[in-house]
DNA sequence: ACCTGAACACCGTTCAAGT
DNA sequence: ACCTGAACACCGTTCAAGT
């Protein structure tokens, strides 16, 4: 009974347990059902008003959290990167200090969340650096991809890689990596499975990262 | 007077110079007016509506050409291929029978493309193999990829590049490309221009490429 | 054969007003 | 501080009807 979701016209201090008059929550459970609805149909079919709808708000309680739609999505996209940095940390130090196995552990782990969360991914790079992005945002991305970037900096100073601007040998091999994401994301790969598709490209490219 | 856009009562057989009753070309102006919409918000921000408008019909006009949005978007997407193609296979011509001059003509004409026309090149590939695309849509992707396969097919034969199926050779060498564009699109690269970004690229492809 | 106009069910965004 | 309801200007899609 108290638990029910007639409003008994007690008033209610700030918190309760039962249904919610102002939700308590509704941040994150935005944010949930946003992520749900982005690995469903993309970034360009999520709709605020079906967010509102799902969490059991009106269409325009929203913007107290996210002032238009945009907002909502950069905040997916810093949540992605955030996360992507950790895992991307994590791949390194289980790999120990050689070049290969770095690079190796950094794409396997890139491209599994990549493929299990491709409209997130998606949406992370669309809004990392287009015009207008929030500094924040930019930032995270940064953050995130700091730990490839120091892998290769490291390989550089043990002899295994080329030399030049770190940036931009691991943008080299970054880019392979996306490409391969985006077509197999794209069901170009067809039947090849991804994982063996994936070491032979890393192999070509601690080939071709290798000094001459 | 004749030419006013006030409809004098006058019958109109099928042809007549002045402004348009039945428009006469309204399928090319859509593609016209869809391919300048792509390049300007993306195809997300494309309007069926607004196109019609800018056309000068109703906004219903359009449904006789195209079913919906959808199939508009898939019109474009294939004409994008049949261009791409065709850019493809002059580059090979142009290039000679040199693999490696062959691989770097290819990624140069293909990057110049995709930096020009980017959000094109992002509705074809996002289209091409999608589920419940058109088998025709999917046919212009094989047959636009198809030069970049022969080229690899033909660097095989003369030793050039490692054995195996010349398609997941060609895919690994696209993916670094793809991967390349997609960062450049995201003004990732910055400062870079990416014309010196892009040789690099194509030479440590050559050199991961290469029989051991 | 090709196009119009009205209608329907959706959007994002804004703003006064409620508790 | 947080949310609602009504309103505005847009969509894509459908369908009868016009020429």
């Amino acid at each position: 009974m108290l638990a029910a979701s007639t409003p008994t016209g007690t008033l209610h201090p700030v918190t309760t347990a039962a249904r919610p008059y102002h939700h308590g929550n509704l941040r994150e459970a935005l944010l949930r059902a946003g992520e749900r609805a982005l690995e469903a149909g993309g970034a360009e079919n999520l709709s605020l008003r079906e967010l509102a709808r799902e969490v059991g708000v009106s269409h325009a309680a929203p913007r107290r959290h996210f002032p238009d739609r945009q907002a909502l999505l950069d905040a997916l996209a810093l949540s992605g990167w955030e996360r992507l940095g950790a895992t991307l940390e994590a791949a390194v130090l289980a790999a120990g200090d050689d070049f290969d196995a770095r690079l190796l552990g950094l794409a396997r782990a890139y491209v599994d969340v990549a493929t299990r969360h491709p409209a997130l991914v998606a949406l992370m790079f669309a809004t990392k650096h287009q015009a207008g992005a929030s500094p924040a945002l930019a930032a995270a991305g940064e953050r995130a991809l700091a730990p490839a970037l120091a892998a290769v900096a490291d390989g550089q100073a043990a002899g295994a890689v080329v030399p030049g601007d770190p940036e931009q040998v691991a943008i080299v091999a970054f880019a392979a990596l996306q490409g391969l994401v985006a077509l197999a994301s794209n069901g170009m790969l067809d039947d090849t499975p991804l994982t063996a598709m994936l070491d032979d490209v890393v192999e070509r490219l601690v080939l071709g990262l290798r000094p001459r």
